[in-house]
Order: structure tokens, then sequence, then C-alpha cells
DNA sequence: CAAAACGTTCAAAGCGCTTTGGTATTTTGC
DNA sequence: GCAAAATACCAAAGCGCTTTGAACGTTTTG
């Protein structure tokens, strides 16, 4: 059934049919009604490929999600991401276009998405520091909104992001304030912004407590459970374990779990960690009593306010930036507590 | 740029153009050269919206996944679903459309999205034990694939499935042979298909081997880490815990683990433990020597299979439907080894 | 009471592409 | 050397929708 059809069946023009279903006021009421209900009977909805063509808006959404060439990983964050995302979207009757491209074909891939005209508007995720995607969408004019920040662009540009470097300083300082001396940070790839500016707030936290950082202590990797493990093992087995860890997920915050145990450690006892918690649905912290100690921060959240932003610069390209800093809270739970041997 | 712009800038016609671009025989060598070298020039790609609409082809593929109103979660295995899919994808142009929905709206959903023309087919994702979307899917004619089985569906469908049941009697059937009499099944949710085939391997197993299961060692809900922890943890402090566990997924089985070690159990020694492991990318189970003892089968391969045989769905509609059965390798890891007070 | 205004409807053009059904021009076959 | 076939191109229709501009009958206004 298409308009022409739905029309005809109704005795109408393909214009008032069209005019009724939009809700354009110059057609009367008892018009709408009937070919509302005709619509509904037939189950019509307008072809969104002629929509798109004759509006020239797609109502669709660009998701490029890009796997580096040697880790070739989609983080799970991604998938609350977008159902927080999807919740907005959907309300505003948007649709998602889902692209996973190898890091190599980036910067063509985005060119052709606005060249195919297939998007309103596009999602950054995992900028990096000098992330080139910036100044390419800026090049291109194709609305968009990063998730996260790229720190070494100098350009304007619409952002939501969580204060990394400020959730991971106050860890730092909590620690320490336990009397820790040796804290490691479990990273992730801080070619990543993010990544870069947990360390920064890691150092600025030492840095703050008079302490100096040593490079033994500090790992930075793709976000992977068995990565949490084998750092944590590194760490544990040398010389000078730390007392305290800092790890960038829930996700690596067990495996350092797992490497902590089978030394024999006792987590919150023997040896205190804060993780990072993304709220990942699969790996639920425990609510008022967390398991680990953590700096909460829902990326589901971040992906409904990420919507809403790009909704408004779709409909507002030329206004002013926008941008929204998120606070992490750090909640006390079962794994941090007094440096056994605190030397101060 | 669009194609009637291109042409004008080449003294051609539109017509001529677009043939030059796909590949039609009656354009000559030379022309087609000119068109080519200027289309790369201005980067022009067609108008997917208008090439969609006068092919009838949209070149999209519809992903569905559905969050139970009581769940409300994106499992993690999709992310690496869709990877090993959009490798089959971009290498055949197309694109991916999702839609996160909630599943009092998955019937509407499906039909909307056919009525809209907006995808040529679909992906099921998760499906259960009776299916609706299969007849609904069927009833509507747009073509589509199940990644795994609905096993009280009859009208043919096409799927692509891991052979769940064969895996977990033979993963219960190995246990009972390193002398484990109390073997749990933590199991995803038995209303999803795969899981109730699990279950059903599980006590084909027990039952082969004369044992009759205990309902206190079968634990069933979406499959989250601290699920693991909690079914595990209850059952190990029960009167008669369990001497070896099955669980569903990786992440099924660090909960598990979580619970063991928090007994001070030993696993592969005090306890036994065997995961299915769909080798998410953050969840490397290692390589040769695995980690667990596990149930090995790739995901991601599953998104290419299922990937490629949708695209052959997409092609001869009509055709007979084809599925297929993947095994899943039993890997020799450290989490498994014979039970301890073995009664026979 | 004619003119203007209004409310409701429609015909037709246009979005950017593909594809049908041509038409010139060149090449081939006899 | 000429009809037939092949080659290389193009005009125009059509995909299903939105939107502009016009038309119609009815009501209001001066």
């Amino acid at each position: 059934m298409n308009l022409k059809e739905l029309a005809q069946s109704l005795g109408l023009s393909p214009t008032t049919v069209s005019r009724a279903l939009n809700g354009y006021p110059e057609v009367s009421e008892a018009t709408r009604r009937r070919v509302l209900d005709a619509a509904d009977a037939h189950n019509y909805r307008p072809d969104t490929r002629a929509t798109a063509l004759a509006t020239g808006r797609a109502m669709r959404i660009g998701h490029v999600i890009t796997l580096s060439t040697t880790h070739e990983m989609v983080n799970p964050v991604f998938a609350d991401f977008i159902t927080g995302a999807s919740e907005i979207y959907s309300q505003n009757g948007y649709d998602i276009a889902l692209s996973v491209v190898s890091d190599a074909d980036e910067a063509a891939s985005y060119r052709t998405l606005a060249a195919k005209r297939a998007v309103d508007g596009i999602v950054v995720h995992a900028p990096k520091i000098d992330d080139p995607r910036i100044e390419l969408l800026n090049e291109i004019g194709l609305p968009y909104v990063v998730h996260g920040r790229a720190s070494a662009v100098t350009a304007p540009y619409c952002w939501v992001d969580v204060n990394n470097r400020g959730a991971f300083r106050r860890a730092t300082e909590f620690l320490v304030d336990l009397g820790h001396r040796r804290i490691a940070l479990i990273n992730g790839l801080e070619r990543l912004d993010f990544a870069m500016r947990r360390r920064d707030g890691y150092l600025a936290g030492l840095s703050a407590r008079r302490l100096s950082p040593d490079p033994a202590l500090m790992a930075s990797d793709e976000m992977t459970e068995s990565y949490g493990y084998l750092a944590a093992r590194r760490m544990l087995t040398s010389g000078a374990p730390p007392t305290a860890i800092l790890a960038a997920s829930i996700i690596v915050a067990m495996g350092a779990r797992r490497a902590i145990e089978e030394r024999g450690l006792r987590l919150g006892r023997d040896i205190s960690m804060i993780a990072h918690d993304d709220e990942l649905s699969y790996f639920d912290n425990g609510g008022e009593e967390p398991n680990f100690t953590a700096l909460r921060s829902s990326v589901r959240d971040a992906g409904r306010r990420v919507a809403q932003m790009l909704i408004s610069r779709i409909a507002a390209p030329e206004g002013p930036t926008m941008s929204e800093l998120l606070e992490a809270d750090l909640m006390l739970g079962r794994s941090t507590g007094p440096a056994l041997h605190a030397e101060a």
C-alpha cells in the first residue's frame, strides 16, 4: 500500500492524504480522521526512501565504530551507549545506521556517508587525543557530536564527556589519604583521549600529595579482562608491588581481582582497588553497596545526552557549539581500605 | 554534486553517466574512464535514498535488538556478532540499520520496518522457544535469518546455530567421566531457545550416565557477572554443594569464579568449571591454553555466516530455506580436574 | 450585493536516481 | 555498395513521497 493507493481508496488526492498524515492545518478534522483510520487499517507507513528524498532529511543517525587493525574489537560500552541513545532517537523519529570500519578506512567512510546522504548526523566514538575526524567533519559540514573530547583539537565542536581527569585525581587522592603510597594505574589505551585524561588526573593526584609516579605501576592497553589480569599480576609479582590499584573499567578490575586472589591477597584488606564503572548492564557492580569502590558514571545516560545534543544540533547546525561535562561519583565499596603498613 | 551536475560537467547525459558508474556494457571504455575519474575527483556518491527509491533495494540490513522490559540490557555478544556480520555486509555493499525496541513493541516494529521499506532483510536475534517473530516475518514476506533456532516453531525458516545441546551434553559427560556427580548448570534465560537446548543437553548428559538432576543445582537468568556470582555462591554454601559447574558464558563463569575463590576453593582442584566461550574480544579466554575449560564457538564467525546466508536469501527469497549448524569445540583448560571424592 | 476572505481540496513539479525505449552513427556481412 | 546489426549515446518516464500554486465552493465583509 502506498500513498497513491491509499488516496484512491479514500477518493482523495495524494496531497490531501499526505497533509492529513503530517498534521497540516489545511485539512478538515473529519477528513483527517478518515485518513488516519484508513492508514491504520492498512498499516500504511510512508516509504522512508521516498520521504527522505522529498524532504532532504534521512531521519537517521550514523554511528561509526572503528576497529583498529591491531586490536579489532568493539568495546562492550557501545552496547549500553546505543541503548541510551536509541531511547532518545525513537522518541524523535530517528533510526540508527551502524558502520563498523577499520581505522584505515575511517576518513573515507565519513566522506562517503556524507556524500551518499545516508544520515543527518553522526556520533563520534572513542576520540583520540588529536582526532582527525573532528576537522574532517567540520570540513564536510555534517552535524556531529563527540562522545568524549579530543584535547589537542582547537576547533570548536560539540561534545559530551565525563570529567575523567577530576575523577581519577579524586580517586588517587582518596587512596593516598587512606595511607597508600604505591598506587598503580591500569589504564585504557592512552592514545585515546579519555585514557590520557585519566592518567593526567592520576598524576595530578599523586603530585598534589607530593608523591612521584613509578612507571612500573602504570599500564595502558585495550581494556580486556586478561589485560587487567596480566598487568596486575606483573605488578604484584614485582619486587615493589602496589598496595592499591586504579582500574580503568569494571572488566579490567575483574581481571585484576583474579590476579589478586591468585596471589592469595584479600581485596579491601591486603590491597585496595578503585574501578571506573560505566554501569554496563552485564557488569553490575552492586547498587548502594558496590563490590568495587568505583567512579560511577552511566554510559547509557551519556548515550541519551549525546543523542539529545545531536538532535538539537541537526535542528540548528550553525548555532553555537554545545558541550556537557558529566561528573563521576565516587561510590564507596568493599574493595578499599587503609594501607596496611602506612609509612606516614 | 549530484548525477545531473556530474553529467553536465562532462557534457554527457545522466543516463550515460549512471550506466558508466554501474558497469553497464553499452558505454565506451573511453567514456567510462572519463566518468569514473570525474566521479572520483568530485568524490561523487549516488544519493542512497534516490538509488534505493529507483531500484527498490535499500541495500540495508535490519538488526532489531530487544530489551525485555524487565531486564533492559543488550547482551555484549551483540558487539562481536555485528563485527563479524559487518565484514560481509561491507563486502557486498550493505549497511546496517539498528533498532533497539522493547519487547512489547517488537511485532509492531517489524511490521513498521517492512512497511517503511527501510531494509531488505532482517537478522533475528535471541529467538525464544516459540518465537512469534518467525511467523510474523513469514507473513510479511521480508527476508530474514535467525541467529539460533526456535524449537517450537514448525514453519520453515533460515537459521545459523551452534549445536548447544550436543556441546552441553558432551561437557556434562566429560565432567561425569572425571568423577563428578554433583554438576551444576548456571544457565542463561531458559525462555530463550539456546538456553533451553543447553539444559536439554545437560540433562541428556546426566541421564546418559545414569545420574538424576538436582533442581538445586540448576539456575537460569540473564547472563551477568553478578548472576554467576550469586548463583554459584548460593549453591556452594548449600548443604550439598556441586563439585563441578557448567557456566553459560565466560562472563557468568567469571562471576562463579569469584564465588569460588571467595569460599577459599581452588578452581580446577577443589571444584571444576566449564564455560561456554563465545570468543568475545573483551573476554579472551586464552588461546591454546585456556583459563577455563570451555566450549568454544566464535560468535563473530556466526555473524559472518548469518550475514552471508541473509544476502543469499535476499537474492533468492523464494528458494529453499537454508540452515547451518556450527559445532562448539571442547577446549581443555585449567579449570577442570578429577573429582576429589569420587564415589565410583 | 459584489468583493474579499476563508476553508478545503487538488494538479503538477520536484527530490536524485535507474531504466525503458528510443535515435543517430558506425561497423559488419554479403 | 547497401541493408542489417552493432555501438554509443540520450530523452523521458517512473520510483513514492512532499510541497507549491491554483481552484473551488462557501462564508464574511464593506
